[in-house]
DNA sequence: ATGGCAGAGTGGCTCTGA
C-alpha cells in the first residue's frame, strides 16, 4: 500500500497536475494540504473518475487537506482534538482497510508559525501565530500519544512546516530565526518522534540533499536551494510493516507546479 | 551580488504562505 502526502498548493489552481500525477503514480492513499477550497468546491468527481474515493476537510481561501483512496475509508474524523475555537481546517484522518492490516491515516497542515516575535532578551515569544503553531503542535502531540497507545498501522503525514535538522535545509543560515527552524519547533518535531514514532524517509536515507519543499522566489529551484518539511511519521506497527520511502523530487520541475512535492512511503499491508 | 512568486478573494489590491 502506497501512502502519499502533498502540499498542492490550490486544488483549483493544480488540477491538472494531480489528475496527471494520480493516472501516472497510482498511489493507493492520498493525504492533501492547502486544498485551499471549500468541501463543495472541491473537484470530487473528477477524483472520483480516476477511482478514489474522497474525504475533504476544507474551508475558503486557504488552509484545507483531504484524503484520497483507491479502498473505501471508514470513520473520518475532520478536525485535531483539543481545538476548541479553532477552525482552521488542518487536520483528517480515516481508516484504509489494507489486505493484511487495517491503517489510520492522518492528514495534516501543521501551521507555519511565521512571523515570530523576538523579546527584547533576543528569545522567540509564545505568542501570535508562533504561539499557535506550538499549541498546535501539543495537540498533535497529544494525539499522537493516543495512535500510539492504539497499538495499530498509523500514519501522521503532512506538510509539517518543521525543518528536523540543518542537513534538511540547503542553506540552514538563511532558516534559524524562521519558525520552521527555530529550537522550540524542532524540539516538538523530536519530542513526538521520541514517543515512538518512526520518521519515514529518516529510518532508510541518510546525509544532506533531500527536501520536498523549493520557494517560489529567487529562483530557488534552479539553484536547489530547499528544505524539506513535508514527513510521514508511522506507529511501531506501521514501522515494521515500512518497504520503501521517496521524494519525487520531478514534480517540482512540471508544468505549473505546487511549491511542495509529494513525499511517500510503501507499507506492506 | 542580488532580486526574483503564487493562489484566493476581492475588486484593480490585500492577505497568506514558507
Amino acid at each position: 500500500m502506497r501512502i502519499a502526502t502533498w502540499n498542492i498548493n490550490g486544488v483549483k489552481a493544480r488540477i491538472g497536475a494531480l489528475v496527471d500525477w494520480l493516472e501516472r503514480e497510482s498511489p493507493d492513499v492520498v493525504l492533501l494540504q492547502e486544498i485551499k477550497s471549500v468541501d463543495e468546491a472541491f473537484p470530487r468527481d473528477t477524483i472520483e473518475g480516476l477511482g478514489y474515493n474522497v474525504e475533504t476537510h476544507g474551508q475558503k481561501g486557504f488552509n484545507g487537506v483531504a484524503i484520497l483512496s483507491k479502498r473505501p475509508l471508514e470513520d473520518v474524523v475532520r478536525g485535531l482534538p483539543g481545538g476548541e475555537g479553532d477552525d482552521q481546517a488542518r487536520w483528517i484522518e480515516a481508516t484504509v482497510m489494507g489486505d493484511s492490516h487495517a491503517v489510520r491515516v492522518c492528514g495534516l497542515y501543521l501551521p507555519n508559525g511565521n512571523p515570530v516575535d523576538f523579546g527584547a532578551d533576543g528569545a522567540p515569544q509564545r505568542t501570535g501565530k508562533y504561539g499557535y503553531k506550538l499549541d498546535w503542535m501539543d495537540r498533535l502531540a497529544a494525539r499522537a500519544a493516543a495512535l500510539l497507545a492504539a497499538e495499530m498501522p498509523a500514519v501522521m503525514a503532512g506538510d509539517y512546516n518543521v525543518i528536523p535538522q540543518r542537513e534538511d535545509a540547503a542553506r540552514p543560515a538563511a532558516w534559524e530565526k524562521d519558525a520552521l527552524f527555530l529550537p522550540e519547533s524542532r524540539a516538538a518535531f523530536r519530542r513526538i518522534l521520541n514517543m515512538g514514532f518512526t520518521e519515514a524517509f529518516r529510518a532508510r536515507v541518510e546525509g544532506p540533499g533531500h527536501y520536498s519543499f523549493w520557494d517560489y522566489q529567487a529562483g530557488a529551484w534552479d539553484k536547489n536551494d530547499g528544505i524539506r518539511i513535508d514527513h510521514l511519521l508511522l506507529t511501531p506497527q506501521a514501522a515494521d510493516l515500512m518497504t520503501d520511502v521517496g521524494i519525487m523530487r520531478d514534480e517540482r520541475g512540471r508544468e505549473k507546479p505546487s511549491d511542495h512535492v509529494p513525499v511517500w512511503v510503501d507499507l506492506a499491508a
